[in-house]
RNA sequence: GGGGCCGUAGCUCAAUUGGUUAGAGUACCGGCUUGUCACGCCGGUGGUUGCGGGUUCGAAUCCCGUCGGCCUCGCCA
């Protein structure tokens, strides 16, 4: 019979005992049904949790039914709230009550499952991904969701009450040089030209600034086209704000208050500030990497002086060449078993890597005693080697050759593995910190020429501006990286406000006045009319969520997320379009190559 | 573009390392069942071992290719 649907009375997460005896309408999915013949339960599920349903043979018609329902199949019921007595289930936050069905309506049958919604098993991804519809049901996406939602909210609340303003930037907009890969769109109306989807509204938030609105936020889509990882697909959503007349302190301190608002409205947790604060330079030198993970030690350490004296081809190489020779010290020595070792340098090798020496250090009847890998080689300098990286019996010394850039990016490799092999990460540890003072430019080996950091817009620190003609490998710049347990969450700058120096930068990074003007010419336009200095920082929201979800990768915080091929499974995009879709663009597709 | 792991019933996995008719749980179908809650019990359907080729007396297992998923380097201002 017909159930009101429409004026449900709960949701299946709320009753408790104090409703016994209330006449309910409840409506949703069934999660399990258990038949006993004379009497069959139904464990009714929403999004708040579920309640059981009880069914008797006293309402004769509602029981048939219930007999024959599914997983999945949708019901709406009516019924009154009873005490299950000795019968109380403490696994259900509803388990002291259940509800004796007097009328059931199916709403709509459910065909067998791809994939059970209510059991443990994990589908595998692309099925979970094909029928997402199905797999966001399950509860932890549920949850990964309504956290995804206080967290943007938390955020969109604090950057209102603190006078920022929202206003939307365009999607269809102008592909620039430099940067991520654009996904393009053609354009029927000027055929034969292009718009690009945004990376990010980074010139469109300065113009804000330039325009006088002080203080812009804005939740907003970009879109890269570049190979897909973990944690990063080709859209995801940023939180991208900007402000005017400030130094850097001023974006940090604002962007702490918010890091800090996320913790306690998303999870209920206080972090404390401010916080810490490390140079690019040092977290290079100490962890091999710009956005160090600071929950473990294994440090990264140099001992390019002591190698100097020892007779190892491979070290001797490197030094000869202008490199270093660095290590990691790791206690531990069962876990690391030659098998974790070979495999380890294994990896390092598919990365470009030569290999991993290494060494174990022991006791022996004259003192320190190195064992296996490269001991005799170290063998003469073994004391004092132990003695400058702390090292003792027991421990195990990873080394690495090469230039300072390949040797940290190896060790943080390297020192990665460790960690979590070694049980060294500390669960539900949230380690915040900045990193500052990145170098303006960074040398592209591949292209011969100097590439920004960051982003062309980005202002060099003003101590360091003399140098950018004369040295501009040495200028440092006034951008800010905020790292949470080695993840970068969020990055930004003060900008460049003064049309001189944004043509140098342009002119150092081998953009053409021609290119700048024609790429750029807004920008300098607008830095001719009254730019005042401005800075600002875009969050990673989709890192966030992952980050604060403790979720696997970020497909697990994306709705309806691409595969590794940049493919949707639900939909099928990319797909090819109609002969009559390309020729209202004036477009026609090259033969693919063979393979 | 490079390196690696994986692909067996609708789903999650196994198959003693090349050896009889490829199994289990779950889902699905039929039957029994009045206190279950991942209900239980009895019976049943369900397989081109991703695809193509090769080695072999014999291949899910080994080799080559290909497709797909994932991890990773390059790339991601």
């Amino acid at each position: 019979m017909a159930v009101a649907y429409n004026k449900r009375t709960h949701r299946c997460g709320e009753l408790r005992r104090p409703h016994v005896g209330q006449h309910v309408t409840l409506a949703g999915w069934v999660n399990t049904a258990r038949d006993h013949g004379g009497m069959a339960f139904i464990d009714l599920r929403d999004h708040t949790g579920i309640t059981q349903l009880r069914f008797t043979p006293d309402h004769a018609a509602a029981h048939e039914l219930a007999r024959s329902l599914h997983n999945e199949d949708v019901i709406a019921i009516e019924g009154m709230v009873v005490s299950r007595g000795e019968w109380t289930n403490p696994k259900l936050t509803t388990g002291e009550i259940e509800v004796e069905v007097t009328n059931i309506d199916v709403l709509s049958r459910c065909d067998p499952l791809p994939f059970q919604v209510n059991d443990d098993f994990e589908a595998g991804e692309d099925l979970q991904l094909r029928y997402r519809f199905l797999h966001l049901r399950r509860p932890e996406m549920q949850e990964i969701f309504r956290l995804r939602d206080r967290i943007a909210r938390a955020i969109r609340e604090f950057f209102h009450e603190h006078g920022f303003v929202e206003i939307e930037t365009p999607f269809l907009t102008k592909s620039t040089p430099e940067g991520a890969r654009d996904y393009l769109v053609p354009s029927r109306v000027r055929a034969g030209t292009f718009y690009a989807l945004p990376q990010s509204p980074q010139l469109f938030k300065q113009l804000f600034m330039i325009s006088g609105f002080d203080r812009y936020a804005q939740i907003v889509r970009c879109f890269r086209d570049e190979d897909l990882r973990l944690d990063r697909q080709p859209e995801f959503t940023q939180l991208d704000m900007e402000m005017a007349f400030v130094q850097r302190e001023d974006v940090m301190d604002i962007v702490e208050a918010c890091v800090q608002r996320i913790f306690k409205d998303a999870l209920n947790i206080d972090i404390p500030l401010p916080l810490p604060r490390m140079t690019e330079h040092e977290a290079t030198e100490r962890f091999g990497i710009d956005r160090p993970d600071t929950r473990f030690g294994l440090e990264l350490l140099d001992v390019t002086d002591l190698m100097h004296e020892v007779d190892f081809n491979v070290f001797r190489e490197a030094i000869d060449k202008g490199g270093v020779v660095k290590c990691i010290v790791a206690s531990g020595g069962d876990k690391l078993t030659r098998k974790f070792t070979d495999a380890l340098a294994e990896e390092l090798k598919g990365m470009g890597g030569a290999g991993l020496p290494l060494t174990k250090v022991a006791q022996g009847a004259g003192g320190v005693e190195l064992q296996t890998g490269i001991a005799k080689f170290l063998q003469p300098i073994a004391a004092k080697l132990c003695q400058k990286i702390g090292a003792v019996t027991g421990d195990t010394v990873f080394f690495m050759p090469g230039t300072n850039a390949d040797a940290c990016k190896y060790l943080h490799h390297v020192r990665t593995r460790l960690g979590t092999i070694l049980d060294l990460i500390p669960k539900n540890k949230w380690d915040l910190l900045w990193v500052v003072d990145f170098p303006l430019l960074t040398w592209d080996e591949e292209e011969k020429r100097w590439a920004s950091t960051h982003h062309p817009f980005t202002a060099p620190l003003d101590e360091d501006l003399h140098m950018l003609d004369t040295d501009p490998g040495k200028v440092r710049d006034k951008a800010y990286d905020l790292v949470l347990n080695g993840t970068e969450m969020a990055g930004g700058s003060i900008r460049i406000h003064r049309k001189d120096v944004q043509t140098q930068v342009f002119r150092i990074l081998g953009i053409s006045d021609e290119e700048a003007k024609e790429k750029f010419e807004f920008l300098l336009d607008a830095l001719r009319f009254g730019a005042p200095p401005h800075g600002g920082i875009a969050f990673g929201l989709d890192r966030w969520v992952m980050k604060l979800a403790q979720a696997n990768s970020l497909r697990d915080v994306i709705a309806f997320p691409k595969t590794q091929r940049a493919m949707c499974p639900l939909t099928n995009a990319p797909s090819p379009v109609s002969k009559k879709q390309l020729d209202e663009l004036y477009l026609a597709l090259k033969p693919l190559p063979n393979k």
